[in-house]
DNA sequence: CGAAAATTTGACATGACTCAACTGGAGTGG
DNA sequence: CCACTCCAGTTGAGTCATGTCAAATTTTCG
């Protein structure tokens, strides 16, 4: 079952990895299932693990002062899942995250990431090339926010996390892209006709 | 001069940086200067340097279709310029970094950041930390994207990067928020009656 | 089937954009 | 030192994209 996480680890380095270092690793992260609803993080908790999601989905979140929830981050399986700022800086999140589905997700802490990383050349590898990719993800997103209109974002979404479309309803989509629900819903009726 | 660096390098790092070190660094990177104006990348080209930043400010940013150019990132002393997606990636940039004054950078390579990051247990550190300040501050800058009113992006620039509103005129900073340069006046008139 | 969640639709309000004109430096050259 | 130009910033009028609110409809799922 953690066989989706061996996998990931070894698409993501060039160094092998044995057998004991995977037993290792098995050994240090330790899996947890979260069912739908089910907090993984709430705001004003630190944030002490990092997760790997196996199977599932889960929503990164913030509530404005309105009561408005605003998406930060959407994650499904072989996603990982965590509040950066919290974890790093070890200081109180602003965000939720919680599971959309039932969700199960492989859990480290930060000085077990430290440890596996500094054992195991593949895992720091991953760990690398994971800072690697999302800041590349969100540097593009950040591209999109400030400099397309709503249709054209939405457009993009669909092109780069099309996994995404069919795994969340509309509603947590519009807010991930900063509109509302009720633009999506028209923007997607003009999209739709004109392919 | 280049004791800017050193300075920044072992603020970051707690590992001690011995003189042979502080020289190997000096060896293998270059200090180049750009005259205002002066393009560090242009799209298309492949980002084969990233650069920290001794004196000067520059500003990365795309142009789209219609011509306008959309503001991605905004550096001064202290900081680094390059385009990580075309770093890592190898691929062609889909934006610009120029010069907006003159400006001093130590150059470096993608093959010697690693080989200065293997070699010198201080520079590694540096290269970590920068990349977790970087990921924290654009998740923010996401956040306030998607979910905040222009007069609250500025309020919020103007708290987090106090020492950019100095360098950058008005209509560089209206695009690094995603609104006009008119929108931006009008809403630090009110922004500067009620404090 | 029935309730809750998601989506769509319409009418209206508003924040932000566009375009154009005007004002006010900052730098440059005669 | 003035005249000139360039660049930045402001302002106003009109438009457009998106938000708000409320209701109707559809879908999901127990």
């Amino acid at each position: 079952m953690s066989e989706r996480f061996r996998n990931y680890l070894t698409s993501l380095s060039t160094t092998p990895l044995s057998e004991e270092q995977w037993d290792h690793i098995m050994a240090t992260m330790r899996l947890k299932i979260f069912r739908k609803k089910q907090y993984f993080l709430q705001e004003g908790d630190i944030c002490k693990y990092f997760g790997f999601i196996i199977s599932g989905a889960m929503r990164q979140y913030r509530v404005d002062d309105k009561g408005v929830e605003h998406i930060i981050r959407l994650s499904v399986e072989d996603w990982w899942v965590g509040d950066r700022e919290s974890w790093t800086m070890l200081t109180p999140s602003i965000y939720n995250i919680d599971a959309w589905e039932n969700t199960e997700v492989l859990l480290v802490t930060k000085a077990d990431l430290l440890r596996l990383s500094n054992a195991i050349p593949a895992y720091d590898e991953m760990v690398r090339a994971i800072i690697e990719k999302y800041t590349i993800a969100i540097q593009k997103r950040v591209n999109a926010a400030i400099s397309m209109p709503a249709h054209m974002r939405y457009e993009n979404f669909v092109r780069e996390y099309p996994q995404l479309v069919q795994r969340f309803p509309q509603h947590i989509i519009a807010s991930y892209l900063g509109i509302t629900k009720e633009t999506l819903s028209r923007v997607r009726k003009l999209y739709i006709k004109q392919g």
